[in-house]
DNA sequence: CCCGCCATCCGTGGTACTACGGAAAGTTGA
DNA sequence: TCAACTTTCCGTAGTACCACGGATGGCGGG
């Protein structure tokens, strides 16, 4: 038996894995919350063996997150659940004290597999994510399944990192400066990020500046 | 006879610059304005051979300013004139048609020289600066004179590039939020940019990150 | 000893950015 | 053809950032 917690501000997401889990009754639901401080709510009534944190979450990073849990309740096993295979971030949860990090997209199997590690006391690395890492050392070049971005998106990331203003991005492309705001704050939300400084950071990874 | 333009915000450099040219008759000040505007103004009434270019004006940048004169005033040769010697100005500058490239605190003898020679239609550039851009492709490394940045600002520098928020480097190192924007407007002012992105790039520029 | 620079703090008054959510038209692909 | 995605736009609010100016105490050099 493996009691699990889920932490997702998709409820689709949640019901999606309550599904994959619906026939194993030896890993019990003991909870699910959508965001931070419902976590922390639910974790003073009951703690599982095996958490599985969305690093997303509208009130809070996972990132910290996770060591605000973790300071809390030692014992739990945190499995980061995210869209965002870059390798940066998993190094950060993994630096943060998640014991795993399975990318939105799994299967049941990789899902199972993933808690009974993390469990036992194991790490739990996404296979791609694995490849990912493995890559990078051997080739010395950086991010993996990168994030995908949109032509426009790309556009906007290159002219907020060369320091213009979004009035001054609505004004070259003949945009609002609400859609500017628009792109920036998907931008924001795909990449994980929060401020331009993330933006920047970004571009230069991706070789736009 | 060289006719002459001034444009900067700053009357005291242009009365300084009147002044070094005030028993110079055959260099005569056409007009002067603090400007974008004014200076698209004063050319609908004369345009001169040489004009003298603050690259940082209250209503635009000189370097896209630089463009739109020479759009409409093809024969006009324009001398950069900026605090700046970091490379990167000045090949922006020369690569948007600037003829020259002056540091504010030249002295007669080159400002003259400067003015002849890029009304003889060739370019001039800051001794200081051509050094540093030798320096640059001899050594392969970049900026020249750098702006000096104290170490409390150096420190902010690299905080802001990692996507800390004013709120949080001022915890970090505890200060009140309001040093922090102190220090961040000082890096604003030294090295002439105007937000978080700006700053993010020098952070690259100087290793920071 | 005084001047200048640094680091700290504050005030005022913007402007820019961010987090959401919702909506509509166009594109693309299975 | 229908669903999913992209691009565009807007609203509401709140927070962050920026431009100044001014003030203080400390510290070093001349």
């Amino acid at each position: 038996m493996i009691t699990l917690g889920i932490v997702d501000d998709h409820s689709l997401i949640i019901s999606g894995l309550a599904h994959m889990l619906s026939d194993q009754p030896a890993y019990p639901i003991l909870f699910t919350a959508t965001d931070g401080k419902q976590l922390m709510a639910e974790l003073e009534q009951a703690v599982p063996d095996v958490l599985l944190l969305d690093i997303e979450l509208p009130d809070t990073n996972g990132i910290e997150l996770c060591t605000a849990v973790l300071k809390k309740h030692p014992t739990l096993h945190i499995i980061a659940l995210t869209n965002h295979d870059e390798v940066v971030y998993v190094r950060k949860m993994i630096r943060n004290g998640a014991s795993g990090y399975l990318l939105k997209g799994t299967d049941k199997s990789n899902l199972l597999a993933a808690i009974d590690t993390v469990a036992r006391g194991q790490q739990f690395l996404d296979r791609q994510i694995e490849q990912a890492i493995l890559r990078q050392t051997l080739t010395g070049k950086r991010t993996s399944v990168e994030v995908k971005l949109t032509k426009r998106e790309n556009e906007i990331l290159a002219l907020v990192a060369n320091e213009y203003s979004n009035q001054e991005i609505a004004d070259k492309l003949f945009l609002s400066v609400r859609t500017v705001e628009s792109h920036r704050h998907s931008l924001n939300h795909k990449l994980n990020i929060r401020n331009s400084a993330g933006l920047v950071k970004e571009a230069y990874l991706r070789g736009l500046i």
